[in-house]
DNA sequence: GGCATTCATCGACGTTCGTCAATATGCAAA
DNA sequence: TTTGCATATTGACGAACGTCGATGAATGCC
């Protein structure tokens, strides 16, 4: 007699077949969050309502422009901040609704 | 005359200093979001309410069971998951009180 | 005891990520 | 047009990460 799939039937009722909830459209959002400067910059942001210039952000990390800038990149790629160009300068502001989206995640893996 | 910092104050007000709302704490739990695998083991055990086998959540992946066990110590890390061992088997559930802490993320981050 | 099963740990490998210096781009004033 | 400044992009480097095969630890059954 094959005893084929040995056990694995004796430690939990095999039924259920265990479908997941939808998690997947939040992995970008979670991986652009993933960082402690992203992280610290959406906090400025939401510290200060309105927008902030780029060069207020860069000069309150010890990291260079570039860094910064890449991390911006990635934020506004996640759709979680938008750039406003107006002259030379870039204003940054937080995109809420995206925030919200966290609220979702939330409420899908606790409720 | 020294110009010192060349300019910067001519595209936002310099009094505000920005001071950024704290957002350290919930860089660990983000990196341990931050994985499609991770936040899909989480989506099961939120669909099934109560616990779930270690077997039960290797079997949904087509992944080796070292990566599940992997997965699943960082989830426990972060304290998303917490492990009873029961015999030979291991059962996982999920920690919703830490699972909340990503309101408390989105309300300082949108409030 | 001896053996099978479940799960965790270890070591190695390729990939992704955060960082920087150097360079490019775009805009504005002289 | 030329010069200067703000920001983005490129290329390179080391560190961290996800993955696997092999091994180890703990438990239950013969």
């Amino acid at each position: 007699m094959p005893k084929a799939k040995p056990a694995a039937d004796d430690c939990c009722t095999p039924t259920a077949k265990v479908r997941s909830r939808a998690t997947r459209p939040y992995v970008p959002l979670c991986k652009a969050l993933a960082d402690e400067t992203r992280l610290e910059i959406l906090g400025m942001l939401a510290e200060r309502a309105g927008m902030l210039c780029a060069c207020e952000i860069e000069a309150h990390f010890d990291l260079s422009q570039p860094t910064i800038s890449h991390h911006l990149r990635i934020l506004r790629e996640a759709g979680l901040v938008s750039a406003e160009r107006r002259g030379t300068w870039n204003y940054y502001s937080l995109e809420r609704p995206v925030v919200e989206r966290l609220g979702e995640l939330r409420a899908l893996l606790a409720d």
